[in-house]
DNA sequence: TAAAAATACTCCATAGGTATTTTAT
DNA sequence: ATAAAATACCTATGGAGTATTTTTA
C-alpha cells in the first residue's frame, strides 16, 4: 500500500475533488480515482459516498481521513528531521497568498526556490483572503501570505512588508504631469476601489476621513486586477499598493503617484499555525522571502519600513519602489547556485519527498 | 513508497537482522534489504550502518526507526477502527508463548481463528519466558503466553489456565500399577526436573518442601520436552503440567499419575502491555482461547480453576485430563463457520491487512 | 570459513497514463 | 447539458523472486 495514496485520499477530501487533487500531486484524475479506490479495496470499506455530487465522507472515510492526516504530516515531521541530519532540504510546502500579492515577486522568490532546493514540492495557490484563512485554519497550507493580518491567537504573524500606497491614474488624466501629489488633491475624485468587504477599502476610507478628503466612489471590485482595468479605461483614479502596478508602469499603461503629505501603506505578512512547527524547507521559504525584501529595501535605499519611523523620500519614490524588484535577481540566484553545490558534494540523485 | 517497506525496516532493526525480517513478512531476504535500500534511496541517506555485524543503526536510522515505529502502531490502530465498523477484523497478532504451552492447544486454537479470520497475519513464536517478557517489554508482541505470570505494573494478566501438575514415570516403572499417588510415596524418588531458573523449578522445590518430601534431583532441564525424553529412557521420574504429557501418555510411552492429596497447579496466563489498546482481533483471539478452555473444563466436567477450591475428583483425573483437548475441536469449528458466513454475506474477496 | 547481506538478473504485477463511458447535477 | 468521476485498456516501471557474489566476524 502506498503512503502516497493515502496522502491523494486526504488531498481528495480536502478538496472535495478528485481532479484538484489529482493536480496537487501531478498526476492524473484517473491516478487518483484509482488510489482512493485501491484504500477502499484494502479495507474493503467505501470511504466515500459517491451517490452525492461532490460526494461525502462514509462513517469509515470520516474516521480513516481524521486518522490519517495526522499521520501523514507526523511522518513528514520524521523524514524532516532525518533530512536535517544531512542538512537536506525536502518536503512540501503550500503556499496560500491572496490575489494581490504581488506575483512577480513572489514567482521570482518561487523560481529561486525551486532552483536552490530541486526536492521540495513548492505549491503556491493565489486566493480570496477568507480563503487564505481557511486553508491556514484547516492546516491545508504551511504558509498563508496576506495583507493586513488579523492577529489571531493561533496564527504567528511574520511581518513581511510594508508596500507603500501610491495613486493610480489612467495615462491622459490631468495628473498625469506631476510626480507627486498631496492628499487635498484627491479631493472630489473619480474613485476605483475595493469592495468594502475587503479590509484594504475600510482601511483606505479610514484614511481619506482623517484627511477629511471626500472621493466618490465610482466602482468597486474584489480584486486588483479589475480595479487596475477599470482604471485604465478611465473610470476613475485609485489608490493602491505600489508593487501591484509595477507592470502597468513599466508598460505605461498606468500612471503612480506618490503622496507627499501621507505615510499609508499596506502591510503584508506571513502566516502559519503557532501548533505546527514548521519544516526547514519551510523556514528556508520565510529566511528566501525576508532576504529578497531586505534586498530591494537596499536597492531603493531605505528599509522596508522606513516609513513606519516618517522618513519622507523626495523625488520619484513611487517609481523607485516600483522598480525594487531589479534587485531580487542576483540574490536569489547566487543563493540557488551555493546550494546546489553543496548538495553536488555529497549526492548526484536526489529523490524528492513527494514525487518518489 | 511503500508503507510495507516501513514495516519492513522496523523488524529489521528490531529482529537486528534481514533475514529475520524477511522470514516474519514472509518474504525473501531479498526483498527485505531491498526494501530497507528503496527507504534509504528515498531519504538519501543511509539508515544503517552494515560495516559492523549486526549492523547498527545510524543517526538518521535511529530517528527514523524511533518515529517510524509509532507511526505503524498508530496507523494499524486507525485501520483497525474503520475495520469495526464493518465489524470486519483484520490486522497482526504476534504471540509470544513459553516453550511449555502445550503446543496442540494453542495451535489448535490458531487453526480455528485462521479459519474465522482469515484476514488477521496470525504469528505465535515459542520462546524462553525471559525473551517472552522481552518482547512485550519492547513492544514487539501483542500477547505473552507464560506460566506463574510476574505481575509487573505495566502488564496486564488475564489468567486463562490452572493446570494440574502430575507424576510423569517412564513405562514399567513400580508406579505404573497405580492410577494415582500421594505426595509421600514421592518421597527418595529419582527426578528430573527443571532448571533452577524456572520459576516451575521453584514452586515445586517449594511444595515439597512443604510435604516434607525430599526427592534427588538426577537432571535438570531448561525445557519440558528434554525432561520427558529424560523420564523416558528411564532416568527418573517428574512433575509436570498434565497438559504437556499429553502427547506421551496418548501414545504410550509415558505414565500419568494423578496426586490425590496435593493441589498443585501451574498457573497459564496471557500478557499485554497495558499502554497498548488491543484492537479488535486480539481481543477476539484472546476470547477465543479462553473459550476452547472453558470448553475443555465443561467436557472433563470441572471449572478450570476447580482446585483452587478444593474439589478432589477420583479415579483416572489426570487421564482425563489429558483428554480435555478432545473437546475444543467442535466448538472451534463451529465459531469459525460462523464467522464465515457473515463475511461470506458481505464480500467475496477480502483483503489481508499485511500481506497487500 | 561460515553466515548474512548485497547484487545481478529475470519475470510478472500493477501503477498510472490516455481515451472513453458513466453519472450526478 | 455539462462537468466530474469511473472504467477500459495499454504500457512501462519497479517489486520481488532465484541464484550468485560479496562481506564481516
Amino acid at each position: 500500500m502506498h503512503l502516497r495514496n493515502v496522502e491523494i485520499f486526504c488531498e481528495v477530501v480536502t478538496r472535495r475533488s478528485f481532479s484538484k487533487a489529482a493536480e496537487v500531486f501531478g498526476v492524473s484524475q484517473s491516478a487518483a480515482s484509482q488510489a482512493v479506490m485501491q484504500l477502499e479495496k484494502r479495507l474493503n470499506t467505501t470511504l466515500l459516498d459517491r451517490s452525492k455530487r461532490p460526494f461525502e465522507l462514509t462513517q469509515a472515510g470520516e474516521i480513516y481521513y481524521q486518522g490519517c492526516r495526522d499521520l501523514i504530516s507526523q511522518f513528514r515531521e520524521i523524514e524532516d528531521r532525518v533530512q536535517q541530519i544531512g542538512n537536506k532540504v525536502t518536503g512540501r510546502i503550500r503556499i496560500a497568498a491572496i490575489y494581490s500579492v504581488v506575483l512577480s515577486d513572489l514567482e521570482q522568490v518561487a523560481r529561486a526556490y525551486r532552483q536552490a532546493y530541486p526536492d521540495v514540492h513548492l505549491n503556491i495557490e493565489y486566493l480570496h483572503p477568507s480563503v487564505v484563512y481557511e486553508r491556514l485554519d484547516e492546516d491545508e497550507c504551511e504558509l498563508g501570505l496576506v495583507s493586513f493580518p488579523e492577529r489571531a491567537s493561533d496564527f504567528q504573524v511574520i511581518p513581511l512588508d510594508q508596500e507603500p500606497i501610491v495613486v493610480a491614474v489612467p495615462m491622459g488624466h490631468p495628473f498625469c504631469d506631476r510626480t507627486s501629489l498631496q492628499v487635498k488633491d484627491l479631493d472630489g475624485q473619480r474613485f476605483i476601489g475595493f469592495s468594502t468587504a475587503l479590509r484594504i477599502r475600510r482601511e483606505i476610507d479610514r484614511w481619506l476621513r482623517q484627511h477629511n478628503v471626500s472621493i466618490s466612489m465610482v466602482h468597486e471590485f474584489d480584486n486588483v486586477e479589475n480595479v487596475k482595468r477599470d482604471v485604465e479605461i478611465g473610470s476613475g483614479i485609485s489608490l493602491l499598493p505600489a508593487p501591484t502596478l509595477k507592470r502597468e508602469v513599466q508598460t505605461g499603461t498606468l500612471h503612480a503617484l506618490q503622496l507627499e503629505d501621507a505615510h499609508w501603506f499596506r502591510p503584508i505578512a506571513i502566516l502559519h499555525r503557532k501548533g505546527r512547527t514548521l519544516n526547514s524547507a519551510t523556514t528556508r521559504f520565510v529566511e528566501m522571502l525576508q532576504a529578497s525584501k531586505s534586498a530591494q529595501a537596499l536597492a531603493s535605499g531605505h528599509s522596508p519600513s522606513f516609513a513606519t519611523h516618517g522618513t519622507i523620500q523626495a523625488g520619484s519614490q513611487a517609481q523607485a519602489m516600483m522598480d525594487q524588484n531589479a534587485s531580487l535577481k542576483p540574490v536569489a540566484a547566487k543563493a540557488a547556485a551555493r546550494s546546489l553545490e553543496e548538495d553536488a558534494e555529497k549526492t548526484v540523485s536526489v529523490a524528492s519527498l513527494t514525487t518518489t
